[in-house]
DNA sequence: GTGAAAGCGCTAACAG
DNA sequence: CTGTTAGCGCTTTCAC
């Protein structure tokens, strides 16, 4: 087992010092032309590479983010991870993922495990609307949607209002007449927005709906069998086909009711129509129309946002970035 | 912006030297109860937390591993990693999750960037059976679902030959005489074995089959679709049902192979069964049948094996663990 | 029981 | 243009 080659050794084989080398490896300072060649030479003959935890501590950068995201088994989330990865691997970066489950405690246990690891930067993904309240927050984050009501974060979301309003406006544009809202149960920042655009669209078509006309749901992939047995006990009570649209604020909280619905002989979509949203492969293999997010912009656009705020040094004003989302129809509405 | 407490500032405020602070917080050499006291407390107090960076340059341990794995967007795959995150998180481990993109130039370069951040540890997931030869692997290593060719890794795979068995023995159970394979167009080493499984059973049946029962598709989250194309191709040439049973080596490649036949008006389970494998939400959802693997207990295993063999510090033998399978019977088959 | 000192591998002044 | 020096924050002998 050969001995680690350091920079040291580098310098010695070189004949110069290690300040040297480290300047050609950084294009940094001054040196020759031809010491800057015999060094790279060096390098690439005994596959040199400099230690990155050394660099770390001294530079006081890692070339690391962190992201947390609630669940990763979520292709809606996996999806803008990769995307996440992918841009920072082009510029170097190596990112920490890190599943909160959704859980405050364990978004915070990370954060400042994260911090300790010396990570330059912090995406946070979640559907959760709180956000912890760093006092000491010295490294630069940026929110995929969510809301936090501290500044110096940036943000990125998509227009989630404007989803709402697309689903209700289509609906209405095939002739539903009497639409039914399935949410989660929890109200998170984008469900509510979504609802909004929903509802905004519903009163400006005289259409109107209280609290019997929502089921709130369970949701996530664990939870799907759970929706669809909620929504079908509500069905079931009501005991008649109380309305011929459905608005899903998750493709799979869309899939569930399809599922109910099909169990019930219910035809999809002549006697109701359906619209989810993510528009995740889930939706487009099952036929459901559903409101699209852009999934791989927001990651790589919070990466991008990032990294800027991590090179600039400079604390740019909280920000905040809106991506459009379009509807994708399918044959639930069509 | 206050400066940044150290292990310094914590002896000074406590009256000692930072080596006994050190002592104190690894529980190593020895101190007084008392000198203990006083700097648990400082610790507490100003909510210090130690350096990691310097740390691991000191230690050559970071408490960090990596995971390369083809595609975090595949459910089977997140869950895996999520699985290994989980329990490393627990001991206190993080994790940097690469997306290899099943490219073997990418897990080298991962490989490379990994190692100088100085991980402690890898897993490697990936259906695919080359592997890179790293004559200076430092670091251990544990496979999931490969087969490496070198020595000083541990593998975790599941029984792919059984898998391939308890499908075959399922389908001829049930009547099927005819029976089509559809598989992965890569020969990577869990689809070999499933086939392999998979043409024991028919032969002690005495049915046989060669190219033309079998049919190569693409596959993948993104390729889906062009199974399906892929699929309805040949089906349609063949111009006549020539099967009745379906074997997929993929959930997704199943699902695919399904909608072609629902495309085409064929009944499943009356005229064609379907078998699919991983057993994903996604066979779940559509009612597929599938052989399930044990996702968790796959991360779990290899991240349990991993860092016994980091802490250890000793050279294991290379080991293989083999997980067992089960087939989950859904409508597909009934 | 405790501390002084050396040093992990690298970079950033500052001299020369 | 190049080298010397002084750390980054921590752990680890080895003296006391």
């Amino acid at each position: 087992m050969k001995k680690k080659l350091t920079i040291k050794g580098i310098a010695e084989m070189a004949g110069v010092s290690s300040a040297t080398v480290s300047k050609v490896l950084n294009n940094t300072g001054r040196y020759s032309e031809e010491t800057k060649q015999t060094i790279l030479d060096l390098v690439k003959e005994h596959d040199y590479r400099p230690n990155a935890v050394a660099k770390s501590l001294r530079t006081r950068k890692s070339k690391t983010i962190g992201a947390i995201v609630p669940d990763i088994t979520n292709e809606f989330f996996s999806r803008i991870v990769l995307a996440i990865e992918n841009y920072c691997g082009e510029l170097g970066y190596s990112v920490f993922i890190c599943n909160s489950n959704e859980s405050e405690e364990k978004e915070l246990q990370y954060f400042k495990e994260l911090e300790l690891k010396g990570v330059d930067g912090l995406i946070y993904l979640s559907a959760s609307d709180e956000l912890f309240q760093m006092k000491t927050q010295r490294i630069p984050i940026v929110c995929i949607d969510r809301m936090p009501k501290f500044h110096n974060v940036a943000i990125i979301t998509s227009d989630n209002f404007q989803g709402g309003m697309l689903a209700a406006e289509r609906l209405i544009e095939k002739g539903c007449k009497n639409l039914l809202l399935v949410r989660d149960y929890r109200d998170g920042f984008p469900t509510i927005e979504r609802v909004r655009g929903f509802e905004h669209v519903l009163r400006k078509h005289g259409l109107e709906f209280g609290e019997e006309r929502t089921i709130k749901v369970e949701v996530g992939i664990t939870q799907a069998k759970s929706a669809v047995d909620h929504y079908l006990q509500t069905y079931h009570k009501e005991n008649a086909l109380k309305f011929d649209g459905i608005f899903a604020t998750t493709d799979w909280l869309a899939f569930g009711a399809k599922q109910a619905l099909e169990g019930y002989g219910v035809n999809i979509p002549e006697q109701v129509k359906i619209i989810g949203y993510d528009n995740i492969s889930l939706a487009q293999y099952t036929s459901l129309s559903s409101i699209n997010q852009d999934k791989e912009s927001l990651g790589k656009l919070a990466a991008e946002r990032l990294i800027q705020m991590i090179e600039q040094e400079t604390d740019v004003p909280s920000q905040m970035l809106t991506l459009p989302v379009e509807l994708v129809e399918r044959d639930s509405t069509r």
